[in-house]
RNA sequence: GCGCCCAUAGCUCAAUUGGAUAGAGCGUCUGGCUACGGACCAGAAGGUUGGGGGUUCGAGUCCUCCUGGGCGUACCA
């Protein structure tokens, strides 16, 4: 299908029962902001496609009774559009509309016109926004945990694309501190114990194998010139080279699992001489939030919300990590976005109000900061919890995870849940290439269509130029398919303003169920060419909802299975 | 102790940010292919939304207390 896409999107089918609305209030001589009129989709499609409930919120104001208010309101409201075909009070005072079946098939053609366009909104504007995820300390691979950061944050970015935002995507490597040492005496012990020493490996150090991997990288004789050195600079060198090594593994496995950053951004740049961290703290300063006490100097959190205040510089001089956090977002504040969304893992949670108190010292707008937390992830096979123990024998990483159940279906099960919800990642489902598996049955809906398309072109039925025939379409199952298609762009919409990947994931479930009941039902290629044609362009407007929709999820959407 | 998050069908989770009779998938039971992909479809059973109280036309959703779990509560990151 050829895709056109400067069509204007219009006035849409929402905007239009308001503006109705907005008219009657006014006949009936009420003054009502367009703000007030809320509409929502009935859960009980008997009850239309957009439901108001606005004569039940106003009808007390007026001490009327919300019925017969509603009627009155129904009862002005002009009936000249053609997009409605029927508009009923009910329950306790409802005003129901329902599409009718004129503009369905309208919204067909406009989703074959529009293609991968469709759903396309403006709702942002063109504001510049910037969303940081995963942020995974670069002290070992990827955990599972992050592997969920990462999909959902991908998934969130391409929402919020495709609703109208500039987005910029980023990952904050820390890069420096009192960590890398730690690495750095991690590495130089598998080192040492490499040569054959016998050596304590360091207490709070990191024993995980892949350290025992790099530390065989590492020529023997290169190696033995910096034992001769000072411990701590051979530490530092050593904890140089494993985040080198760690840094481009990160990568590549993030590379693998289909997630891309525009932006690396290193902690240690913000240390550097006139950099952030001294910004900051003099904008603390300034600002008259900052004391000392016990040699350190700490920051008022506590007057903004947060437990108790908080180290910024400690008494031997060096800056916490809060400090240099807080350091990291003046710098995002410099760069000019409007709008920075921040996902962090489970354990960062209560780091979330200190920072917004942070941004606000240093002059973020109420808001600017939007911080989601991802939980837990917990991997059940056969029924079991996974222990995922640090060192582990059994598998704990992204790339571990992907390299058993593949990336499409890692990230859908990582997508069906809210992200501030613990999740049971169930293996042995995810694992099953069968009709158990979701990501499955939306894949097939996929397949299927494509395969319908190729078999219908092979019997003579083409694509019409003149979509006419789509006023052939009213069979029940057609119907509830196209009311599934049509309310695409506002659900976008609402994922993006609530940052919801998961609301998609649920939306793609939702549509694949009604065209596997609509395909049950209704043959697509018949000996009626108008009929087949109709079909077919429903189908294909099926076909670029779910490829669109499963591109922004970062799921593949096969033709053939 | 204090703070934040979570608790919905046997299991894993939704529920349009306060809407109408709380919905899907898995599992269980019953049925459906001589035409486009059966990796599909139809039906059944399954609930005092952890518990008590409150707010209002209306509460799974908001406020409050209680129970049970997770995380945080470092001059770690």
């Amino acid at each position: 299908m050829v895709s056109n896409r400067s069509e204007k999107p219009g006035l849409s089918a929402r905007s239009r029962v308001t503006e109705a609305l907005e008219k009657a209030f006014r006949e009936l001589g009420q003054e009502i902001d367009r703000e007030e009129i809320h509409l929502e989709r009935p859960n009980d499609p008997s009850h239309g496609d957009v439901s108001c409930n606005i004569a039940l919120v106003e009808a007390k104001k007026l001490g009327k009774k919300p019925r017969d208010f509603a009627a009155a309101v129904v009862e002005r409201l002009s009936r000249e559009d053609d997009f409605i075909d029927r508009i009923e009070v009910a329950g306790p005072g409802f005003i129901n509309f329902s599409f009718s079946r004129k503009y369905l098939v309208d919204q067909v053609a406009r989703i074959n016109r529009l293609g991968g366009a469709y759903g396309d909104s403006n709702l942002g504007g063109g504001r510049k926004l910037q969303v940081e995820f995963v942020s995974a300390n670069p002290t070992g691979p990827l955990v599972i945990v992050s592997a969920r950061a990462a999909a959902v944050g991908a998934a969130l970015v391409e929402i919020l694309k495709k609703t109208g935002y500039a987005v910029e995507t980023e990952y904050y490597l820390n890069d420096t501190g009192s960590q890398v040492k730690k690495l750095g005496e991690s590495l130089l012990a598998r080192f040492r114990q490499r040569l054959g020493e016998e050596v304590d490996f360091p207490e709070d150090g990191y024993p995980g194998d892949y350290l025992i991997d790099i530390a065989a990288q590492i020529s023997p004789a290169q190696g033995r010139k910096w034992l001769e050195r000072e411990p701590g600079e051979a530490a530092t060198a050593f904890g140089t080279f494993a985040l080198e090594r760690i840094i481009a593994w990160i990568k590549k496995d993030l590379e693998d699992f289909g997630v891309r950053f525009d932006v690396y951004f290193h902690e240690s740049g913000l240390h550097q001489e006139g950099g952030e961290v001294e910004q900051a703290l003099r904008i603390f300063r300034e600002k008259e939030v900052v004391y000392k006490e016990d040699g350190a100097s700490w920051f008022r959190s506590s007057e903004f919300g947060d437990e108790k205040d908080r180290v910024l510089i400690r008494s031997d001089g060096t800056p916490t990590y809060f400090l240099a956090d807080a350091a990291y977002h003046l710098n995002k504040l410099k760069r000019g976005f409007d709008h920075v969304v921040d996902i962090f893992g489970p354990d960062h949670h209560g780091h979330i109000s200190r920072l917004q108190a942070a941004a606000a010292v240093m002059g973020a707008g109420p808001g600017w900061l939007d911080v989601l937390t991802v939980q837990w992830v917990r991997l059940i096979e056969e029924g079991k919890q996974i222990k995922m123990s640090k060192r582990g024998g059994e598998f704990e990483t992204l790339a571990d995870l992907v390299a058993d159940v593949g990336a499409d279906a890692s990230k859908f099960f990582f997508l069906m849940r809210k992200t501030n919800a613990h999740l049971d990642f169930n293996l042995t489902l995810a694992r099953k290439e069968t009709d158990e598996n979701p990501v499955y049955y939306v894949q097939y809906a996929h397949a299927r269509i494509s395969s319908v398309i190729e078999y219908a072109c092979q019997e003579g039925v083409e694509f019409p130029g003149d979509m006419s025939c789509l006023e052939l379409l009213g069979e029940p199952e057609e119907l509830e398919l196209m009311r599934n298609l049509v309310i695409f762009p506002q659900l976008l919409e609402g994922a993006a303003l609530a940052n919801e990947p998961h609301r998609l994931t649920t939306y793609t479930q939702q549509v694949a169920a009604s065209f596997h009941r609509f395909y049950h039902i209704c043959r697509i290629v018949s000996r009626d060419t108008g009929l087949s044609q109709a079909r077919l362009l429903l189908v294909e407007a099926t076909r670029i909802v779910l490829a669109e929709s499963l591109r922004i999820l970062g799921v593949s959407a096969p033709r053939k299975m």
